[in-house]
DNA sequence: ATTATCTATAGATCTATAGATAATGC
DNA sequence: ATTATCTATAGATCTATAGATAATGC
């Protein structure tokens, strides 16, 4: 079972109890997210969401103060769950570049298995307050830098020195855009690639700029 | 100046002067796009969008038969923009390698130039009734098409052996997904990269990709 | 007569809250 | 007494159309 953590970034609530703060958002957010992935946040009604999460609209709102409240904690909670997908997958440590195929590899399947959620996330930025924009576009480019960190650190174990800071960042940005290429062009991709062929392939993409380090 | 396409797409109307719907249905895409750049589709109304076309509701409801319409309407028209932009790209036929960078610099400046436009159409493809989503979507895959026959004639040209179909295939997906990036991580890369930039290192990354062909 | 346009609004929402009720803890 | 929950609805939309008016062409 994985530890919650508490996602609540900064949202007023009328609620004393933060335990309970943080189990109604929870069910809050655990409701929502497969509503929005189906209908759309537009077309989703807050009667709807209160259903879904097993309490009423009145109830609801002591735990936030408008929709967007809703939009932006479903934001908070699927970017949690790719960085610590992230995280884990980088903390299996191994070198060189067989751990950069690896870290593509776990990144791609963190991609794979969130594809509703990332595909949501392209749907939905534009509506946030814009406060709040501002965090999420941090916490993309957080969840973007974790790939560089690992990129940066196997560039200097492999002495790969073609490869400027730049290159690195924008390497990462490849990386993290062709993982979530998978999740909003799988109606199309799926015909012809499995995402084991995916990945192989688009390993293989990535890796060709890659330079093999010189010979001993 | 451009000549303007009928971009009707078998959209319903009361209206019988074809030439009539054509110049209307112009004057609300043209009024629809920067409304909807600005507040999203959900947020714009019909009212607004009637407003700045220059005439009023009922008017523009004998030109489509729905807010959806509008929206379709829309995609069509950005599709079409971009489809014409890459189609007289390829059509400076170079030859070789050289034509293969070529490709991907015109295609990126189509990016860059309709940046707002491609953001919008992640964010609104969802919002369209299901039969004029799947068109949209095939109008996606064609221009990717184009893009891969144009990637077909250089390999052939160019001897590069070591690509398969799906190779191509994927590559194609590849250029398209990294030109739209910049549409859509602009807030955060043009804090490094000038377009220019852009452009040239992701040639670089994308041509590492592509092998050197045989010493004759 | 036919076609295109307008005004005014029916009808159908949907968000958010006010005020009442139930549960909890001292 | 305090905290959490509920029901019922105020208030504010917004889309789409009905029916009236103006413009066009025979």
């Amino acid at each position: 079972m994985e530890k919650k953590r508490s996602v609540t970034g900064e949202v007023p609530t009328q609620v004393k109890n933060p335990d309970l703060v943080t189990q109604r958002r929870g069910q809050i957010i655990e409701a929502a997210v497969p509503l929005f992935v189906a209908n759309g946040f537009h077309k989703t009604t807050t009667r709807e969401i209160a259903r879904a999460a097993g309490f009423s609209v009145g109830s609801m709102y002591e735990y936030v103060n408008s929709k967007e409240d809703i939009l932006y904690l479903v934001c908070l909670s699927i970017h949690d769950e790719v960085e610590r997908g992230v995280t884990s997958a980088l903390a299996k440590a191994e070198t060189g570049r067989k751990a950069l195929v690896e870290v593509i590899r776990e990144f791609f399947m963190v991609c794979h298995k969130m594809a509703d959620q990332i595909q949501l996330m392209y749907q939905v930025t534009k509506s946030l307050p814009s406060q709040w924009k501002r965090r999420v576009l941090e916490n993309e480019i957080r969840i973007t830098r974790l790939v560089e960190d690992a990129l940066r650190r196997i560039a200097v174990s492999e002495q790969i020195t073609g490869m400027s800071d730049r290159d690195l960042d924008l390497a990462a940005n490849n990386i993290t855009i062709l993982g979530h290429m998978w999740a909003f062009r799988r109606w199309y991709l799926a015909h012809t690639y499995s995402i084991e062929d995916y990945i192989r392939l688009q390993t293989a993409f990535i890796m060709a700029a890659f330079p093999e380090p010189p010979p001993d």
